[in-house]
DNA sequence: CATTAAATGCAACTTGATTGCAAATATTTT
DNA sequence: AAAATATTTGCAATCAAGTTGCATTTAATG
């Protein structure tokens, strides 16, 4: 499954986000546009360094800022890293796989639950171990005091 | 929701799985048994050391080897920290929902996902900013590879 | 071009988790 | 019960992802 977003203008996603557009935050878009999977931080440095070095601390900066304004998503892994994905119009919400040996995070079709135990049942590869469903927010304690 | 295994017991779980009888086991599972909810690294070196200290790289071997004997799950957060809690026969898997900002988890009803929804819908508090459903395994190469 | 606000780079730091190895403890054998 | 063996533990050092403070640079604005 490729994210089929090579439409998406670089220059027009930072303007319509309201994001000045800095070489290295065209960099980084660049690269995620491009991108045929999920990006760990370390792929992205690896990518932008073949045109310009950006700092790291930077491209986390950057990719807060990209996660805030829904430019991309945040995907989570059980290994204390994040990967990263575009969350334009061609690339819905959708599960993932995450290869616990190589770390590699592969894009599921985005169909309901049920439907994707169907198609891991068909002549999927993968070998499943475990699935979290995972629900992020804030506590009603935790609204209550802000 | 509780977890409702105040009935497992310690000796018999070690046992039954093979492993030897060490008091920092013991004192490990004790508390977890006890536990109203998933637990930290950190939560349960605090409630193990009110008996006996014990070295922190002892309890991740510990929850480690306990995890390999499916006596605990593993709930990884968003904060690149794991979350423990038993995996006996009266804690059956279920949804959690993670707040954000105490970094609590909570244990949710082990319904189907549409059902959850409803829950949610319902009187539930928690402000819910987004789900990750996370799919963990071994992918097709890596199993050839060994 | 000058001004001002925002973004970047660097170094140091934080935190959860892991590794190597010697010492201690549990289990098995005699 | 004591000795032999295997397992487990503790400590210190280390790792890796991610964060923070602050000086410097760059982009937007007029
Ligand atoms: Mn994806
Ligand atoms: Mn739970
Ligand atoms: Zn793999
Ligand atoms: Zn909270």
């Amino acid at each position: 499954m490729t994210l089929e977003n090579e439409h998406c203008n670089v220059v027009a996603t930072l303007r319509k986000a309201g994001l000045s557009r800095t070489t290295q935050r065209m960099a980084v878009l660049k690269v995620m546009i491009q991108a045929d999977g999920p990006l760990s931080v370390g792929e992205i440095l690896k990518r932008t360094d073949l045109e310009q070095r950006i700092n790291k601390v930077t491209v986390y900066r950057i990719l807060s800022s990209f996660k805030e304004n829904s430019i991309i998503r945040e995907l989570p892994t059980d290994h204390g890293m994040s990967l990263y994905e575009m969350a334009c119009l061609h690339n819905p919400v959708h599960p993932h796989f995450y290869c616990k040996t190589c770390r590699t995070m592969s894009c599921l079709p985005p169909l309901r639950l049920s439907q994707a135990l169907d198609w891991f049942a068909g002549p999927s590869t993968f070998r499943i171990d475990d699935v979290h469903v995972h629900v992020n927010g804030v506590c009603r304690q935790c609204q209550e005091r802000s």
